[in-house]
DNA sequence: CTGTTAGCGCATTCAT
DNA sequence: ATGAATGCGCTAACAG
């Protein structure tokens, strides 16, 4: 018995003898063999791995992101090599894109957050290697492929909702000002704010950090600076935690007296009191598609790099709860 | 130049002129060469490659001790293949196994929630397979290495501190019963109730599913069981947000006449209103750990399996903040 | 249908 | 200090 015919039954090549295939199978069963994908990659050349870059999974976003890549990969007979960059080390960039190439994955999703002086692999190394890369959430300016939230569209209606509820003058607290979501969210917001006619608005801008804490300092601080504010769409959920908090600490109540709508659309967003408002963004379906066109790319062998830029954008969803509705109707939880 | 030299400077063997040492070098550089990891692992015989078996990113617990085992399985030199089991489908993990096995991983952390009713590995497969396995968060009486929270003080930790606060009367809201984790804070809490001399404290019992609905769900059941029941021990923090949430819609003050302690210190939760008091659980700790553990048994060679199996308990910490405290002393948020 | 030959890219062992 | 031979476990291409 050769090891050819034991490679052909494994990978079921029809030039095998019903006979021969079924002894060979038996015995693969009784002694638990499985064959070592490292020696088939080695010589088939395809390793079926992709390479993931991720920022951190702190946050619900990134998490659901990570888990909808894995999922679709999975699908798709790919296995994920995980790397995560927690902490901004410059240029070590360089070396995770290089050590994943050395591992002979067949293609990465970049899922760092774009910032606008961001931890970016460097051109050199990017144009040396030749293995497609997908980006997350960023900028589409350039040649690449991105695949990306559209949260700009996300902060219109959002916005756009609050004027329609009856509020009147509608703040931001913004994600931190480098990464390219929190801009795109404050550009959508901008664009309704012209809409409305509203000139010099820099004052109802106040620049978070994500955090729940940053919500408390930025309601506290937006509505100092504009007595007459009554709502602000706040770029996620946690931050809108804080604002509630400062809110009801400052006796000001919501919806009644102040609107809030957040974004993401966390699992427990509707059990703030009162339940949130949000735009939810379907994270695992993101990543799902991240790697529907990485593999797409993969295996379409040709060098063409980008065809269809546009269809990249996932659209989030306005979801109505009670922070943002003065009448008494909506009260379940949805 | 043969590969030999290449091969001998790439693993900065000593025995190479630093003449030619640098020469090639230099040419690595321009090249923009990097050693292919495929080929390496199968003629060393070692990938240096962990496999990761986890249940889902929803919870932030789960995430964070997956960023726990990812940086510190980069800092000791591994890789990290990912699979997530996210739905039971039930027999799947073995194939999980036998995948990661034929993919030569040196170990593997399985991360999966030691339910009672468990999707773990046949007993089969795992005897078959000669790979190091440390599993996380689950019982300790099999033969195998176990790292975990240790779940039981906290549950014990967090019922003793409401009874010193001067609650009298004092239910738990717990996670899935077929969860290990969920049971053992059971058992922690009802250490301190028969400490206390309670009997028959079954009607003090609800069952959660870890959701911030169910949270809601349970406060009412108990309280109407138990009229006079003024706090809960919550098995988690988005248990315990919905327990506010449904406490402050009954028109229940907390912490004055109901006080809460959950489990998990999500970096939210100092933002509920009121703050919330839990246990705070370091995952990203836990995940390092079983990182370390199992890649000193690689390096061990030996095939003896366990040696300290309960050194292997991370100590969580209770953090006190409103929800449990009736002077109106504690009001930052830590 | 089955076996033989060769090679994937690297590292180990032994020569030189 | 360097090069040549050999093999890791598998598969592609060809031969029988």
């Amino acid at each position: 018995m050769s090891t050819q015919t034991v490679s052909r039954v494994i990978n079921d090549r029809p030039d095998v003898s019903p006979q021969t295939r079924a002894n060979v199978k038996k015995v693969i069963l009784d002694l638990g063999y499985s064959p070592n994908t490292i020696a088939r990659s080695l010589s088939r050349g395809r390793t079926n791995t992709l390479g993931v870059v991720g920022f951190g999974l702190k946050y619900f976003g990134p998490s659901s992101v990570l888990t909808g890549i894995e999922r679709k990969a999975n699908e798709l007979g790919f296995s994920i090599i995980l790397t995560l960059c927690e902490q901004f080390e410059g240029g070590d960039t360089d070396q995770v894109l290089l050590q994943l190439s050395a591992q002979q994955v067949e293609g990465i999703i970049w899922a760092i957050p774009g910032f606008i002086d961001s931890l970016d692999p460097s051109r050199m190394v990017k144009e040396k290697l030749t293995i497609p890369i997908v980006y997350l959430n960023r900028d589409c300016l350039n040649s690449s492929v991105v695949v990306s939230m559209d949260n700009r569209s996300g902060g219109y209606i959002a916005t756009e909702h609050l004027f329609e509820q009856g509020y009147h003058k509608i703040g931001i607290i913004t994600g931190p000002k480098t990464w390219w979501e929190a801009n795109e969210r404050l550009i959508g917001w901008r664009e309704v704010m012209r809409e409305k006619n509203f000139t010099d608005i820099d004052d109802l801008i106040f620049e978070g950090n994500w955090e729940a804490e940053s919500g408390d300092r930025g309601f506290q601080t937006l509505k100092s600076k504009n007595p007459d504010l009554d709502a602000i769409f706040v770029s996620n959920d946690q931050m809108s935690l804080g604002v509630i908090h400062a809110a009801n600490r400052m006796g000001i109540s919501i919806p009644d007296k102040f609107g809030i709508v957040g974004f993401d659309d966390l699992p427990e967003s509707s059990f703030y009191i009162p339940p949130l408002s949000t735009v939810k963004q379907d994270a695992k379906k993101l990543g799902a598609l991240a790697v529907t066109r990485l593999v797409e790319w993969i295996e379409s062998e040709s060098d063409q790099e980008c065809d269809t830029q546009e269809k990249n954008l996932v659209s989030p969803e306005l979801i109505i709860r009670q922070s943002s509705v003065r009448e008494k109707a909506l009260i379940s939880h949805t």
